[in-house]
RNA sequence: GGCCCUUUGGUCAAGUGGUUAAGACAUCGCCCUUUCACGGCGGUAACAGGGGUUCGAGUCCCCUAAGGGUCACCA
């Protein structure tokens, strides 16, 4: 295997949902690693057993799926540096921190979480930094033999340098340094025998040979700690990569209640998981170019990581929206129909041509759970406002309504033939006849076929889609009901 | 609060000392037109503030302010 290997990995934990800010690193880590011919690696960090969600891995997988993403190694697929999993490589951390006590870099702690907590509230009433006060650190090696003898649960702790400075250098901030003292000495080993993240992903990232450890900036502050165990192992950093924050609207970390925040919801609300991954890519990155529209396999050449920004994104639905009705609009008739037609299905409870009203919404839906409310009339109407003959631009009122429709109505009596074009040529020369503009033809027609102010589509296509017969009965209610009114 | 980071229009953003400070979304207006939408054309709108450095600063330095992140036996 090449040295020089770009290896990225997406380690996320197995919490049921993946939001839009996670799933967006995990883009930027794929595409790091595939930018550089690299490999994409999926490892699940599993090793908070508290947090431990049902099928929670599933969605992981099917998520990534859904955007095309692909890895090169992961639990489901093995790979030279498994298992993937954390929980099932558990017994392969102690070991390290036990190499780390030998050296005095870290030390047992047998402190009970009720004396921790103590602490915590002296430090807060205080008004200072908590800092575990290394109670522990000084115990003879007597007592802690005996302590370990006598079962007593222990955490091992990393013991910092209580002086000096540590910088890394970051591919996306540059250098960032911090003073030790404000470093605590974390948990590396829990009392359950589990490692915690801190002390996992370090080893788990020189194990597995990550050259690039790609992460939201959330991670910033921690990394000098990670830092001192690379060193305190001897091992060579990887490059770090801290990606600026995506917040919702207003500021704040995305979470379960700003909307629709989550991947699955999305897709479920009808955004096309390929504009998904087109919005959230350019939520931190620019290629520089004045291109906004980038597929998966274009993002996996021209992604580099010198276009990711240092300031945090809002996640803007607007823009979301928009680029869902571009990518919509681009598609084929077909492919249309066959992502529109479950919507369609869920929303009419006749059979309408199917093809016809796709060509007439597909201009017109930016996402797909708007189709139901936007084509519903094609069920049935209840009673039409007569207001809504009123209208200024086509000179139509509750009168010429009166006058027009039942015009059409023996129009369309008399037509054999009854498709968009022959119905647009009758409604034109009916205008034509009449010596009247189209609009003042079409917009009562429109709105007795509807029902409604503003419809997908014209009256042609409506009557179109309701065929001869539906379009007539629907002209004949509205005619009945205009004989009453007197305007 | 300590530490770290960030700051170009409402939003996403280009910009790496010399530009009339791009482009996109949103918004507004006009055109097209069979309502709406699509499409086309055009408009409004930004370098957080203050000091430096420099012939020249959105770009470099310092201070202030605002926002965010982080301070767990969570990741």
């Amino acid at each position: 295997m090449c040295q020089n290997e770009v290896r990225t990995r997406y380690a996320p934990s197995p919490t049921g949902f993946v939001h839009i800010g996670n799933l967006r690193s995990a883009l930027y880590e794929y595409l790091v690693a595939k930018a550089n011919n690299g490999k994409f690696i999926l490892r699940i960090e599993d090793t908070d057993q508290k947090r431990y969600v049902e099928g929670a891995v599933n969605v992981i997988y099917e998520t990534l799926k859904i955007v095309g993403i692909s890895h090169d190694e992961g639990p489901d697929i093995g790979g030279d540096y498994g298992p993937y999993m954390q929980s099932e490589r558990k017994d392969l951390y102690l070991p390290y921190a036990e190499k780390l006590i030998e050296n005095k870099k870290a030390y047992y702690c047998f402190c009970k979480e009720e004396r921790l907590e103590d602490l915590r509230q002296e430090a807060e009433k205080k008004k200072i930094q908590f800092k575990y006060d290394r109670h522990c650190l000084h115990l003879s090696e007597e007592e802690i033999q005996r302590k370990l003898n006598a079962k007593e649960p222990y955490v091992i702790r990393q013991l910092m340098p209580d002086s000096g400075k540590t910088t890394y250098n970051d591919s996306v901030y540059g250098d960032i340094t911090f003073d030790n003292d404000v470093l605590e000495d974390q948990i590396l080993i829990k009392s359950d025998g589990f490692p915690t993240y801190n002390f996992a992903n370090v080893i788990d990232d020189h194990l597995m040979k990550i050259s690039h450890v790609v992460r939201g900036s959330e991670y910033i502050t921690s990394t000098p700690k990670y830092v001192l165990l690379y060193n305190a192992f001897g091992w060579e950093p990887p490059i770090f990569v801290h990606l600026p924050l995506v917040v919702k609207q207003g500021g704040g970390k995305i979470s379960k209640r700003s909307g629709d925040a989550y991947f699955s919801d999305l897709i479920e609300s009808g955004y096309l998981p390929e504009a998904v991954v087109n919005f959230i890519v350019l939520l931190g990155w620019s290629s520089g170019t004045e291109q906004e529209f980038f597929t998966l396999s274009e993002l996996e050449k021209v992604f580099d990581i010198k276009g990711i920004g240092k300031s945090p994104s809002t996640y803007d639905t607007d823009k979301l929206r928009w680029m869902n009705g571009e990518y919509i609009r681009k598609k084929t008739l077909d492919e249309f129909i066959a992502i529109a037609s479950p919507w369609i299905d869920k929303a009419l409870q006749r059979s309408y041509d199917k093809a016809k009203i796709c060509a007439m919404i597909q201009k017109r839906v930016e996402v797909l759970s708007e189709i139901p409310d936007m084509i519903s009339f094609l069920n049935d109407i209840s009673t039409i406002d007569v207001n809504l003959y009123d209208n200024v631009k086509s000179k139509c009122n509750i009168n010429e309504a009166k006058r027009i429709l039942p015009i059409i109505r023996d129009k369309i009596m008399e037509m054999d033939v009854f498709n968009h074009d022959s119905i647009y040529i009758m409604f034109t020369s009916t205008a034509e006849k009449l010596g009247v503009k189209n609009g003042l033809v079409m917009w009562p027609v429109r709105i007795a076929l509807s029902g409604m102010l503003v419809t997908p589509g014209g009256a042609v296509e409506i009557a179109d889609i309701l065929g001869k017969d539906e379009a007539l009965r629907r002209i004949d209610l509205a005619i009945a009901q205009l004989v009453d009114i007197d305007a």
